[in-house]
DNA sequence: ATCCCACATTAGACAATATCCAAATCAAGC
DNA sequence: GCTTGATTTGGATATTGTCTAATGTGGGAT
């Protein structure tokens, strides 16, 4: 563990937001200056390895970053700004997927993603 | 409506797979050499727009294509390959989600990323 | 305490994808 | 056959992410 590394998960734990790796950098850098680009994607890739974090890549702009990695949920994103809430629906999605209709594949997993417009993009 | 425009539409047309901006134009090149990319990039905004094709975010790599924008479905992405299937699950995950989680958002749509190894990645 | 070594970090180059813009070109109507 | 306005083009640019070679660092062995 160092300094570096502890700076990039004290940003992740500051706030359960979902920021994407540039803003990681530069809240990073705001503790620890010269910390490096490649150390804090270094140290993200890591993160999600361990599953201590998740990414979240809703459209093409920057992947995001999830610390909330130990509970299961699902993500409401506003289509307009790209801010995420985490929500928690009811009911299993990967119980409704047929065999019919896996092609053969192993599902391991399932995302789902609300969109819509965030009460401040609505309103302007 | 042009002659890149019949192109383009065409090879989205062509087979419903779903394809990256690249291959859209690696594929409209073949028919008209001198079609440009951004052109390309043009037109598939347009189709975008016109809600005739669908955007598709799995990742990081390149967005994709899905020509099918009319029968409401979901998608089965293969995390080595990044190739798509779609599908039908029954089930309405709209519903799934209660006021309480909504969070003031207008919430308009769903997607539903199922995923996991398809055939060939999986036996590779 | 010092020396090594494996590993982490750095800065910047590079790659992939997408968008922008000015100039050239085309199509349609007169 | 012109003029006009939209379309296309190619290249420049932006954004995000990855790679590499060089440097720095901590911790164990002696």
């Amino acid at each position: 563990m160092t300094a570096q590394r502890r700076v990039v998960a004290e940003v992740l734990d500051g706030d359960h937001v979902h920021l994407t790796a540039d803003e990681v950098h530069a809240r990073a850098v705001a503790k620890l200056p010269e910390i490096s680009r490649a150390t804090v994607y270094n140290t993200l890739g890591e993160l999600v390895s361990l599953g201590e974090v998740l990414e979240v890549a809703t459209d093409k702009r920057a992947k995001r970053y999830d610390p909330n990695a130990h509970r299961p949920h699902h993500h409401l994103v506003c289509a307009q700004c790209g801010s995420i809430r985490d929500v928690h629906p009811s009911g299993n999605p990967l119980a409704d997927l047929p065999d019919s209709e896996r092609f053969g594949f192993t599902v391991s997993d399932v995302e789902v993603t609300y969109r819509g417009l965030c009460p401040t993009c609505a309103s302007a």
